[in-house]
DNA sequence: ACCTGCGGCTAATGACATTAGCTTTTAAGG
DNA sequence: CCTTAAAAGCTAATGTCATTAGCCGCAGGT
């Protein structure tokens, strides 16, 4: 009987197409085993066990995020890259909701953790993107919480069906991408402070 | 031996109580049991199992959810409805984080579930706190989607855990709020359009 | 007092995750 | 080639849950 020849990465990666197929939820060791025609506790060859698993789907996805949020910005400036990176994690959201859910559901373990690191770059594009702004250093994080929130926001309602039916997702998404950057552009340095 | 005295709604209660304890993946049928100081299966006299026990638990909490924003909104207008409602909001989901969750977890089984009047519930308040801004009616959709996503991407984010230590959460949540308010301002419908 | 149904209990089943311990492949070195 | 040891699978067993079956007694209405 020949070996499956799996490796920590190859789980990884499986477990990662299972969750995005069955949410994150219906991920179970015995189903991605089944996936990779090995018997359950093999599994445990590669992966400390479940936790485990969901933390290196999430450091993995959280990469990836990185990379298509990266990319999409990359050359843009203002408004172009805001749109450009928002309608980016929408697409890779609604492609990836497991793997959007598994680096949501992921808890740093330790200041060593690699999910750390895929955090930051997640944060640092977006961070990029808010200085074509140029908005009062101070307020910075702010515009930053806040464009996570929105967007994290949508993205989850969306995924999981929250919005009625009646009107046009994405013409709503787009509305609210002109109502940030406006609203980022009103906030300038240079422009009146806010209250 | 003494009868509990038990019913539908003293479950869900104390069910909703214990997920805000234990949040709502701890949650666990042998648990509550123990903690209305029965055996396990005599639960099943009054839900049919842990999914409806949720179900239920997340109309009594969006109930309870709308109730809280409604009373927030109320006899406000403008700017003071929102931040009213947003600061209700915010401190509703981090005293009651379990509730939120299975608000959120939850999914409308049939054209009858009570679910349904409780979400429309807390989307008539928003909509009522919206009216105060005197938007383009065929905007409102999206001001409201808006709102929804930011806030409860604020809210999720915030009860993970999720924003660095560093900068005033609170802080950020009030620069939110003036950074909506501003810009549904620029969008009533006698003011120019977007774009 | 009776009897009926509701609410609680014990026991059993089945899905999972996980662990222990055995076997076989694989690949590296003599 | 042959040996050998670690790596990678497997079977069997354990423990935790949710759930179901089926029994029993208390409570309230007749």
């Amino acid at each position: 009987m020949p070996r499956a020849g799996l490796d920590q990465a190859a789980v990884t990666a499986a477990g990662a197409a299972l969750a995005d197929e069955v949410g994150l939820n219906g991920l179970s060791m015995g189903l991605l085993a089944e996936r990779l025609g090995v018997r359950t506790p093999s599994l445990y060859k590669h992966v400390a066990g479940q936790a485990d698993l969901i933390h290196r789907i999430a450091v993995l996805s959280l990469n990836e995020f990185a990379d298509a949020i990266r990319d999409a910005i990359q050359g843009r400036a203002g408004r172009d890259a805001l749109v450009a990176g928002a309608h980016a994690m929408r697409r890779w959201v609604l492609e990836h909701p497991g793997r959007y859910a598994a680096g949501n559901a992921a808890a740093v373990t330790g200041s060593d953790d690699p999910l750390l690191p895929a955090i930051q770059r997640v944060l640092a594009s977006w961070t990029a993107m808010l200085h074509g702004y140029h908005l009062d250093p101070g307020k910075e994080i702010h515009a930053l919480r806040m464009l996570r929130s929105i967007l994290h926001g949508f993205a989850t309602l969306e995924a999981a069906g929250s919005f009625q039916i009646a009107a046009d997702i994405g013409e709503s998404f787009t509305w609210m991408l002109d109502f940030i950057d406006h609203g980022l552009n009103a906030n300038q340095s240079d422009s009146l402070t806010t209250r």
